[in-house]
This record gives structure tokens, C-alpha cells and sequence, in this order.
RNA sequence: GUCCCCAUCGUCUAGCCAGGUCCAGGACACCGGGCUUUCAAUCCGGCAACAGGGGUUCAAAUCCCCUUGGGGACGCCA
């Protein structure tokens, strides 16, 4: 089937004969034991797209086996950041808290088949077992001790785990979509157990019983499970189930360059990145930026960039998924998340912007003003919450200006140059942007020698407090004309009062 | 420690499977310049990489081997 001669990890050919046929039925498996996680969107995104791509069905499936960290408050966390991120499921949730009967049916079945038994070691037994191998330098695997045990000597009334009699013999390699060829160490192909002493399943055992259960073609999920692998396509075979394809995607680092860890969040906030979906929410990203940017993180068309929605579900493939983990740059995400501002609709913007301006106090309506200003703000902003940061002069009288603009800008002659501006603005009809720009032509050429940069720098330090700004005369045609000459008569004021300090 | 995986600019990557068109292309960031009422946006230009060593070949970023470096996995967690 492969040629074993080539050691090159050759991705493996996408279907193979049998398989040609099947569905694409692909699955998301997060466990709700936290906020999800960055690296799980990206598998979530791989898996989504890929069923896109395939006319395939997208599940989603909740991993809460672990009673004890398992909450609902997570699982409504993961759902509705899917739902943020406009990931919809088209199976699903399937929750596996709630499928212990099959889960207990296929255990009975392979008791009675004789492909698991029985195993009475204690945990404290096989950790001893575990460090001495540890001190031995070898690797451990459970040495087998119940293994053949007649089940009629089972020491009665002592609790035991379920483990998984591994066959002997087994494939030498599996083929992964994306790793390519992976051998296969039978050393490691241990009995592992299927369910612990409390009768509960674990999740390699899950995981095969519910990937099979829902015709699951291929698996595509982190590359921390391609050790998994190969055990799990043992009880596959065991099970008589069809073994699905495997695709392993590499992990996401963080700019140390080991995989994301949600321990490492406060490191990670002060480099501007997060391991928490909704954190970048909170930091203003656009759901469809971040989909874009985790998307390329990993994954790439030519030398495009930016992509839509319609154009990723048609082009993704497994094809093009670099081997190699990708680490998240916040100043690449930054400038997607800008791309996308910069094509949204203003009055959508508008909508979005209100509760980050809220955040500053300001109790904005999303109507055609706020819609101007984020037209004119959307190139400037790389994030909605810098965008309600330059937002604020729209709302509020600047609350200082910027010393070393003053310094430069507020020198006692601008009084006058202000006052002139001021009485020509008092009179002008029509008070608009154009108005106010014919009028600012007109007043430069008479007061600074046609040079518009020095009478307008002034004024703009006036109406926003810094030198960096939109279009002024947009400015003022927001601000109006009441609010304007307030502005003026205020930084004339400073100058007059402060012209001898600096 | 054992096993597995990975390796092109600082980062994301194209190119690799089908060796020559690659003194290696794009993007972010950074630097310079144009445009401009400032700042952005935009345009033009610049800096910057095939980890090292051996092979194979007329020819290697591309194929093979070794070394080095990085990452991951080694649970009655998922």
C-alpha cells in the first residue's frame, strides 16, 4: 500500500480504495473542563472547513467523561464561542456523560470475546512499577500480570480495571494526511485500560467507541495524540470497526516556542496574545479575523492572505497543512484583524463599537454619526478596543493635550490664529466638510502663507488633544458648530494661561 | 531517559512529493521615500532565510544518510 522503500513522510494519499466512497464525517471534541481553548479552534476551524470543503457533516461532541472537571458552564462557554466564531455544527452536541450504556455494551462485548480482561493491580501497584522503570531507564508498559488469569480465580469483590488484551500482532505504520507515514513501535502497544476501577470509560476507549459509533471518516485533531494512534486503531480492528483515516495537525506555539498553555496565560497577555477564544473577543478582535488567521497559522493558499468565508470552505485542504507547529504573532493577527475592519460595513462596526465604548464610560447609540466616525476611524484601528480609544474626542472634550504637541503647536501667537479661525467658523454656512474645508483653504492662504499644516495642526490639537487624527474637517462637522468654537475658546485659553510655562 | 515528530527571513509561509525556470517569492514587523491638513490607508524601495556536514546527480532548498537544534508523547487526564 505505501512504498516502503520512500522514508520522506510522503502525506498519504487522501482516499484509499475502500474509503472512496464513505461520507466525510468529521468531529470536534473538546472537553469542557475550561474556556476553549485557541489551539481547539484551530482544530475545531480545520475540522469545520474540511467538512465544508467535502460536502461533509461537521459534529460536535462533548468530552465530559471527567466528571470532576467537567461543568456546564464550560460546555456553554465552548458553545457559544463557536457560535462567536459562526462554527456551526450540523450533528450534535453529543455528549459522552450520556452514552455510558454503549460505551458499557462495548466493554461487556470484548470481556466476553476475550480481547479485554479483567485487572486487579491497585494503582499504587503499577505506579511502584512505573518509577522502577523510570529508574531503570525503560520505558514502562503494564506487565501484563492479570492478563492470564483464569477469570473464575478473580479475587472476589475487589476492584478492577478493564484492560484491552493487545493483539500481537499489529500494523508496522499507519498513514496520517498529514505527518505522512508513522511507524508504529509495538514495545509501546501495551494493555492499556478501557475503564478504571469505578467502572468509568476512559477516553482512548471513548473516543474509538464514539468515532466508530458516528461513522467518523477522519480524524482530524492535535498532533499530541499521534502516540494515541496506534493503540486506538488496535481496538478498532478489535472492535471489527473500520479504522478512519488519521490526520494529525501540528500544535500552536507561543513565542517561546512551546505548545500554548493556558498556565502561561499571564506571560502570553503581556505579549498580546491569549489561550482563551474569548479573550481576544474582549480584546477586539473580529471573529472572522481570527478564523482567517488561525486558518493561514498552519495552512496556506499561494501567497494569499486574506480570505472569505466562501473562498476558505472551497479551497481548504489537508494538502497544504505545513508539518511544522506554527507560533502566534499578535502583530500579524493585529493587521488581519485591520484587513477585516477596513472591509466592514460602517454601520456593522458601529453596532459592534458600542459596548467598547461603553467599557470607557461613553453610552454611544449605533446610528449614522457613530457609522461616520468608524468609517473614518476603521483604517486607523487595529482592534475595535483601539478604535473606542480614538473614538473618545468624538464624545468628550479632550481631557489634556498632548505636552509635547502643545509645546510645538500652542505657542502664544496660535491664540490669535485660533480666535481668527473662530470667528470665521462662527458665520460659515453651510457648517459641513466641505464648507469647513473651502474655509480652512481660504483662512490658510491669508494666515500661514497658503501652508494648511500650520493652521490645521493647531486647531486638531485643539478639538482632540494630539496631532494624530481623521480628516479634520470630518472631525469638526461631527463635533458641530457649538462644540467647535467651545474647543477653540478652550485651548486659547490654555495657551493665554499657560503660554509662559512651557 | 525512551519513543515519535519537525527544520526556508525574527514570525506566518511559497517552492520540496514529479531536482534545473530559485545568487529563493509573498505576508507581518522593522527601516527609507512618494501622496497628504496630521495620523492612518495606499504606492514605491530596503533589510532579512534554504540549521551544519556528508552523499546521489551534469545539476539539490528540493532525493538519501548523519549531526545539531526545537517540539511532542510517555496517567485508573483528556
Amino acid at each position: 500500500m505505501f512504498a516502503t522503500c520512500c522514508q520522506r513522510r510522503q502525506k498519504a494519499p487522501l482516499a484509499g480504495g475502500d474509503q472512496m466512497t464513505a461520507p466525510v464525517r468529521v468531529r470536534f471534541a473538546p472537553s469542557p473542563t475550561g474556556y476553549l481553548h485557541i489551539g481547539g479552534v484551530r482544530t475545531a476551524i480545520f475540522n469545520y472547513l474540511f467538512a465544508r470543503r467535502h460536502g461533509g457533516t461537521f459534529i460536535l461532541r462533548i468530552e465530559d467523561t471527567d466528571r470532576q472537571r467537567s461543568t456546564s458552564e464550560a460546555t456553554e462557554q465552548i458553545l457559544d464561542s463557536l457560535r462567536w466564531l459562526d462554527i456551526a455544527f450540523d450533528e450534535g452536541p453529543y455528549f459522552q456523560s450520556q452514552r455510558g450504556e454503549l460505551y458499557h455494551a462495548h466493554l461487556q462485548r470484548l470481556l466476553a470475546e476475550g480481547k479485554a480482561y479483567r485487572c486487579y493491580c491497585t494503582a499504587e501497584e503499577l505506579e511502584r512499577k512505573r518509577r522502577q522503570a523510570e529508574a531503570e531507564k525503560r520505558t514502562y508498559v503494564y506487565d501484563r500480570t492479570c492478563r492470564e488469569r483464569d477469570p473464575h480465580e478473580d479475587p472476589a469483590g475487589r476492584p478492577f480495571t478493564v484492560r484491552f488484551r493487545m493483539p500481537d500482532e499489529a500494523p508496522d505504520h499507519f498513514a496520517d494526511l498529514i505527518m505522512g507515514h508513522i511507524p508504529i513501535d509495538p514495545a509501546k502497544l501495551d494493555d492499556w485500560i478501557l475503564a478504571r476501577s469505578d467502572g468509568s470509560p476512559t477516553y482512548n476507549f471513548c473516543v474509538v467507541v464514539d468515532d466508530a459509533d458516528m461513522r467518523i471518516s477522519h480524524v482530524i485533531r492535535g498532533n499530541d495524540h499521534v502516540e494515541n494512534t496506534p493503540k486506538q486503531i488496535m481496538l478498532y480492528r478489535a472492535l471489527g470497526y473500520q479504522v478512519p483515516q488519521f490526520a494529525h495537525m501540528p500544535l500552536t506555539h507561543g513565542p517561546d516556542g512551546s505548545k500554548l498553555s493556558k498556565r502561561r496565560e499571564e506571560e502570553y497577555r503581556r505579549q498580546g496574545i491569549s489561550v482563551s477564544v474569548q479573550e481576544y473577543r474582549r480584546m477586539g478582535y473580529l471573529p472572522q479575523a481570527l478564523f482567517n488567521y488561525l486558518t493561514r497559522l498552519g495552512w496556506s493558499h499561494g501567497d494569499q492572505e486574506i480570505f472569505t468565508r466562501e473562498e476558505l470552505e472551497q479551497l481548504f485542504d489537508l494538502d497544504h497543512v505545513g508539518r511544522s507547529a506554527g507560533v502566534m504573532n499578535p502583530d500579524k493577527l493585529r493587521w488581519v484583524n485591520q484587513q477585516y475592519l477596513m472591509q466592514s460595513d460602517d454601520a456593522e462596526l458601529a453596532r459592534l463599537l458600542v459596548p467598547f465604548l461603553a467599557e470607557r464610560g461613553i453610552e454611544a447609540a449605533d446610528d449614522e454619526r457613530l457609522s461616520g466616525i468608524c468609517g473614518q476611524l476603521k483604517p486607523r484601528a487595529h482592534t475595535l478596543v483601539e478604535m473606542a480609544a480614538m473614538a473618545n474626542y468624538f464624545f468628550k472634550p479632550p481631557p489634556a493635550y498632548d505636552e509635547k504637541a502643545a509645546r510645538k503647536w500652542f505657542k502664544p501667537e496660535a491664540a490669535g490664529l485660533l480666535e481668527r479661525v473662530a470667528a470665521e467658523l462662527e458665520r460659515l454656512e453651510p457648517f459641513t466638510d466641505a464648507g469647513l474645508e473651502e474655509a480652512f483653504r481660504r483662512l490658510a492662504d491669508e494666515l500661514t502663507a497658503g501652508k494648511l499644516g500650520k493652521l490645521a495642526q493647531p486647531v486638531r490639537l485643539a478639538m482632540t488633544g494630539t496631532t494624530a487624527s481623521p480628516s479634520l474637517f470630518f472631525i469638526m462637522a461631527v463635533l458641530g458648530r457649538d462644540e467647535t468654537l467651545a474647543r477653540l475658546e478652550r485651548a486659547r485659553e490654555f495657551i493665554n494661561g499657560d503660554a509662559g510655562v512651557t
